[in-house]
DNA sequence: GGTGCCATGTGTACAATGTCTACAATCACA
DNA sequence: TGTGATTGTAGACATTGTACACATGGCACC
């Protein structure tokens, strides 16, 4: 059952080893969550012995933090795209295709910060596209769409790739790391800059009581990932889709009431 | 490091192996979580082969899922002793000593239910007390303070067990089973049960308008569970406890609105 | 252009774990 | 009394993470 890459690798140095065993754990992640990323399956995988992992990896642990890096930024693409089709089509269709995660610049707008804004993220340039929130006061309505485009499209991902999300989501970390450019989608944002960034729109765009914005990134993550976590690895398992639908749609109901 | 029980057993049988494995396996789960629950470990506490232990457990799943039912019953333990001393003292003090489970009757107040709500569950024959809710319209103060107790000693619990919290929400379950006699905790209700109440009473007193009663558990819950995983295992461990604090008030202001 | 360093990969080894297949002791009941 | 079902035991095996010593070869420096 091991697939070991095809060619035994001609050069002593395998390259980019550290990318291929991410890319491994990253394979094992989706499949089984992070129980499922073996260090020795990962070096197997890569064509390498087992102990060449510990070149570039303290120890399994991590293996997996460097695996969880790489899930969250997949997480912010689908995020993205979901942020995309919102602020693209006005009526927001139930299910559709993906669009392809067209990176929309989020505004500037100062704010009581949980973290230091400042720090922006960005791997790639990014792509300097005219937002439709470049102005002080957004549309209420496209920013309540972008801040439900969020929370839909991190459960969307949390559905789709339940595997990856609980290894992007459930591995220990520190708040101080939800910006590192390791986590960074292709667009340059992290799952929690893009939150952060839609709440600071839903705020300029008054729907959001300015003393309320203050760390409102953890209220609204806290709502949706739970939701997430019970369904995918909790005693919420096993609910029909259209039931997760319907929750889906009522907690992000409860986080525009509540926030 | 083996703490092998002191006698090493007269009788050939064990006389509660199953138990005492659980016993083991929840001092495990305590100190580390799910993947801290390791079969070998627990037949070695009880004085046992490693293999007695598949007289009781299909395999090491069947185990945790049994570690996973003591622990949702501590939850509930806790719980319950939250929802005792907020229904007593008329001010809810923000941190003071636990007082002792004492069960409080729910109503039986009909509502839609996502479950047969008829299956109620009691391990011990419930202690009849007169509930101060046993009337069908009981006081909305009270039915909030209620509401809020179980958030807070969901939450209470996740901060004060983080290992036990994973291993009670996070091993892959059925909603179906959330009523479980395994589950409940000395006053004979499960974690679920005992929120379930509590939207029962909220409704009741006339906060939650009664279309948006049904399935208003997987809100709550959601919110609340949501919270305690990134805390204690996610992206927001290492935010100061005050921090939690404010974030646990928060969250649950943010139900109280928005469900 | 030769040479030595050091990052990177290899080999061997060990303790632990989950679990399989026999086998043994004991209880329960005819 | 004995016979069958329960419950533990014995031994074994594949797999995993990881430690320690050694090999390789690309690159910096003379």
């Amino acid at each position: 059952m091991s697939t070991e890459t095809s060619t035994p690798r001609a050069t002593y140095r395998h390259g980019d080893l550290r990318g291929a065993l991410v890319s491994a754990g990253l394979a094992m992640a989706r499949a089984g969550g992070p129980d499922a990323v073996v260090l020795r399956e990962a070096t197997r995988q890569a064509g390498v012995t087992p102990n060449a992992a510990y070149r570039h990896f303290a120890d399994r642990g991590a293996l997996l933090r460097a695996v969880s890096d790489a899930a969250q930024a997949l997480a912010a693409d689908r995020m993205e795209a979901e942020v995309a089709r919102a602020t693209a089509a006005p009526m927001p269709v139930t299910s559709a295709t993906a669009a392809p995660p067209a990176p929309a610049t989020p505004p500037s707008v100062a704010a009581p910060a949980l973290l230091p804004r400042s720090v922006v993220v960005s791997a790639q340039p990014p792509t300097p596209v005219t937002s439709p929130f470049a102005d002080a006061h957004p549309e209420p309505e496209q920013a309540q769409r972008m801040l439900r485009a969020v929370g839909t499209g991190y459960l969307a991902f949390a559905r789709e790739e339940p595997g990856l999300f609980r290894v992007a989501f459930s591995v220990p970390d520190h708040l101080a790391q939800s910006t590192s450019p390791a986590k960074a989608g292709a667009a340059g944002r992290t799952p929690f800059a893009i939150l952060s960034a839609a709440l600071d729109a839903y705020a300029a765009a008054g729907i959001l009581p300015p003393d309320r914005r203050e760390n409102a990134e953890l209220y609204a993550w806290s709502a949706v990932h739970g939701l997430g976590m019970l369904v995918i690895d909790g005693p919420l398992r096993g609910l029909s889709d259209p039931m997760v639908d319907a929750a889906t749609t009522r907690v992000l109901d409860m986080v525009e009431r509540g926030l």
